[in-house]
Formats: structure tokens, C-alpha cells, sequence
DNA sequence: AGATTACTTTCTAAAGC
DNA sequence: GCTTTAAAAAGTAATCT
């Protein structure tokens, strides 16, 4: 009878003392990457139902929370790039994205395919552009979807290409680099999506 | 003009990994110091790694007699590539038996199906499918009969490693444009735009 | 702006840490 | 789990001219 308790008592401390690092791991995350509320809420219970299913055995609480929270910004829809979580992360890119496609397999999760107009309100916000530019730059991503030009690229690079485009058509135009930046990608990228898309959808942008 | 239609999936065997048990210990210290073409940092790697020129493979030779041989493209290859090898041992002070038994453990292809690919769609209908574009541009197919991997690309390429042999090749590739087709992700260019493929007909 | 090189993903065995 | 080897696919990236 000694025995039982001891181990239910200490299969709930082990449980909960990991839970509560994760949170508090989260926590940081939140505060210095500045994640929504709610992504933290699910991150925490991706957390739980992997704990519940073992899946933290064997690997560190900062790489399975990164994942959890990476997995959770984009099934709220407001992704934020793998290579950017992890600059705040001492977990490698190597074991989070391996914790990431660990949760994917074993959890019961949908998680939408990573769509290229949830990263053009990011990079517009950051620039303060405006909506019509917005709107002209998911008007782009929609034409390229449909022409199947998006298949396998990098949704950020597509959607700096697109907001770039859609700025230099509106007028008020600035560097390829700026929206690089924004996106997280190297101007390399933007520009090579910038050509494909101009060429393939017969954009004509005008010069000034 | 006929065969222009449904010209189906074509592959190539591309590396061809296989172990090589020679049956003897080997001295790898002794080996090293008379092939100074090899490699042998023991405290990085326990094996020692010799790289034959025409064709390109690659040894990894360990202390048990245990070897493991990269980049073959073909089984002929594999085959006189450790005839080679055994020679060059026995030349430098080993014994080894001159038809070791060779086992093909892993083999990779490369290949098209000739059609492009509605990578977010096949992620949506197949089983065992991952496609993360911010992390790898092809979507990653897990096949359960052959049990291989393919890696699926918006062109068309793809390429299918885990195979045993040629035959699992063969059947995954076409296994795997049959059920591309009839989940209606195979796209050709022609035909008044991106139009479904037209299935072909089997007498 | 290119060109080059290099890294991402998948697989597999070997022996040892 | 890691270390090493080979190979392809297509995208992204760093570095040099």
C-alpha cells in the first residue's frame, strides 16, 4: 500500500513539475517574442496531451514547447516562421522541428497547410501599409495559387514577393529588402518570387 | 501521336547502399598506415573510409570485418566494387575471402511522373503524408507496401528511398502515380489549361 | 545581379559513445 | 540519440566576383 502511493505520488510530481516548466518556458516565449494569449493557451494543452501520450520521454521541455508553440500559432492562424522561434529558443532548429513532426504524427492535430496570405497582414503590419495594398497583395497569392506557382515555396518569400508587387502597383513604393526583412527571407528570395510571379501572372509594373 | 498521352512514371536507381560481412577481424591501424588514401579517425568515426575512383563507392570498413559500401548505381557495380575492395585489403596484409556475402540494404531513385503535382491537395487526401513547404519543398510520402519513402514535388520529381530492391522501386513508382491519378492531383500541362489528367484507358 | 557552394528532407547499415 | 558515407529532388542562403 506504501508502495502504490509512492508511485502515484511521484508519477503526479514528475507530470506536473514538467508541465509547469513548460508554462513557465511558454510564458518567456510569449513576453519576448510577443505570441497572442491564446497561442500560449493551446501550445499549453498541445503540451499536456503530449505529455499524456509520453512524447516529452527522452527530450528537452524548451524543444517540445517551442513545437507545441509553433504548432499552436498555426492552427490559430498566426504562424510564425520555425527559424524565428528558435532564435528564441537554446533548443536546435534540428530537435524542435523534430518535436514538431513528433506532435504532428502522434496527436490527433489538424494543423492547416501554411498559407502564404497569413504571412502578407505580418509583413503589411510591420510596414504599415495599407489595406488596399493588403488586398491587392492576397488578390496576387490567390492568381499564383491558382496558376500553381506556390508548390513548394516558401510561403514567407511568396508573401513578400506578393506585398512588394502590390506596393510597387500602389504607388508608395519601397526596398526589396525592407520586405525581406518583414518576412524573414533574403532579398534573393523576394526577388526571385517577384520575377516568377510578374512574369507568370503578366503583371506590368509601372516606372517611375 | 499516340504514346504522347499518359506517358506514366520513369525512374533511376540513383546510390545503392549494401553491407559486406568479410567474415574476418580486421587491423584497421595496420590498413590505414599502408592505404594512405584512407581515412581513419577513430575518434570520430569507428570505421575506416576508403573511396574507389570509376566508379565513384564508398567503404566503410570496420574492425569485425563488418563493411558497408555507398554509391553504387547498379548492382554490377556494387558487385566488382568489392571485388576491388577485397583485393586492395588482401594487397595490404588482410585475409579476407575473396565472395564475401553482400546484402543491398537501402536503395535511392530519383524520378518523374511526369506530371505536375497539387502538393497541398495530395497532403489533404493521402495518408502518411507531410508537406511542410517552409521546411522542404517536396511533401514526404510514407508508402506502407513497399515500405518506402517518396519524396513528392510540385514538377513532378520525385524520389523514393528505403527500397530493398529494384522491383520495390518499380512497384512504389507506379503504386504511387496510379493513386496520384485517381486522387485527381496530376496535373498536364496541355488540354485547354491545368485539366485533371485524363485517366487512361485499359483494354 | 549571377555564380558557387552548401545546407534543408528522406533512407540504410556499420561500432561505439 | 550522435558520429560517417552516398544520392536525388527544389528551395533557401551565404559568400564571392
Amino acid at each position: 500500500r506504501l508502495r502504490k502511493w509512492q508511485t502515484r505520488a511521484r508519477v503526479q510530481t514528475s507530470y506536473e513539475r514538467n508541465f509547469v516548466q513548460a508554462a513557465q518556458e511558454l510564458e518567456r516565449l510569449k513576453s519576448s517574442m510577443g505570441v497572442p494569449r491564446p497561442c500560449v493557451e493551446q501550445a499549453l494543452e498541445i503540451y499536456r496531451q503530449a505529455l499524456e501520450k509520453e512524447l516529452v520521454r527522452g527530450r528537452s521541455v524548451e524543444a517540445m514547447a517551442a513545437a507545441a508553440l509553433y504548432m499552436a500559432c498555426r492552427m490559430l492562424k498566426t504562424p510564425r516562421p520555425l527559424d524565428e522561434l528558435i532564435r528564441y529558443t537554446k533548443a536546435s532548429r534540428r530537435e524542435v522541428a523534430r518535436c514538431y513532426r513528433l506532435l504532428l504524427r502522434e496527436l490527433n492535430v489538424r494543423v492547416p497547410i501554411s498559407d502564404p496570405v497569413l504571412y502578407i497582414s505580418r509583413v503589411a503590419e510591420q510596414l504599415k501599409l495599407t489595406g488596399d495594398v493588403v488586398k491587392t497583395a492576397i488578390d496576387i497569392i490567390n492568381r499564383a495559387k491558382k496558376a500553381g506557382l506556390t508548390a513548394g515555396k516558401d510561403p514567407a518569400g511568396l508573401a513578400a514577393a506578393a506585398v512588394y508587387i502590390a506596393s510597387l502597383l500602389h504607388g508608395d513604393n519601397r526596398t526589396q529588402k525592407d520586405f525581406a526583412v518583414a518576412a524573414g527571407v533574403t532579398e534573393v528570395t523576394v526577388r526571385n518570387r517577384y520575377k516568377e510571379l510578374a512574369k507568370a501572372l503578366d503583371i506590368k509594373i509601372p516606372v517611375k | 501521336m499516340d504514346s504522347s498521352r499518359a506517358a506514366g512514371p520513369t525512374h533511376k536507381i540513383e546510390n545503392i547502399v549494401a553491407t559486406v560481412n568479410l567474415g574476418v577481424e580486421l587491423d584497421l591501424e595496420q590498413l590505414a598506415e599502408r592505404l594512405p588514401v584512407a581515412e581513419y579517425n577513430p575518434d570520430q568515426f569507428p570505421g575506416l573510409i576508403l573511396r574507389l575512383t570509376r566508379p565513384r563507392i564508398s567503404a566503410l570498413i570496420f574492425r569485425t570485418g563488418k563493411m558497408v559500401c555507398t554509391g553504387a548505381k547498379n548492382e554490377t557495380d556494387l558487385k566488382n566494387a568489392v571485388h576491388a575492395l577485397v583485393k586492395l585489403l588482401n594487397d595490404n596484409g588482410a585475409d579476407v575471402p575473396l565472395n564475401p556475402e553482400v546484402q543491398v540494404q537501402n536503395i535511392v531513385a530519383s524520378g518523374s511522373l511526369n506530371a505536375e503535382v497539387d502538393l497541398e491537395q495530395a497532403a489533404l487526401l493521402l495518408d502518411n503524408a507531410m508537406y511542410e513547404p517552409e521546411q522542404f519543398p517536396g511533401l514526404i510520402y510514407r508508402m506502407t507496401e513497399p515500405r518506402v519513402v517518396v519524396l513528392i514535388f510540385g514538377s513532378g520529381k520525385i524520389v523514393c528511398t528505403g527500397a530493398k530492391s529494384e522491383k520495390d522501386v518499380a512497384v512504389a513508382v507506379q503504386r504511387l502515380y496510379d493513386r496520384l491519378k485517381e486522387l485527381g492531383v496530376l496535373y498536364v500541362e496541355e488540354g485547354g489549361g491545368a485539366e485533371a489528367e485524363e485517366a487512361e484507358e485499359e483494354e
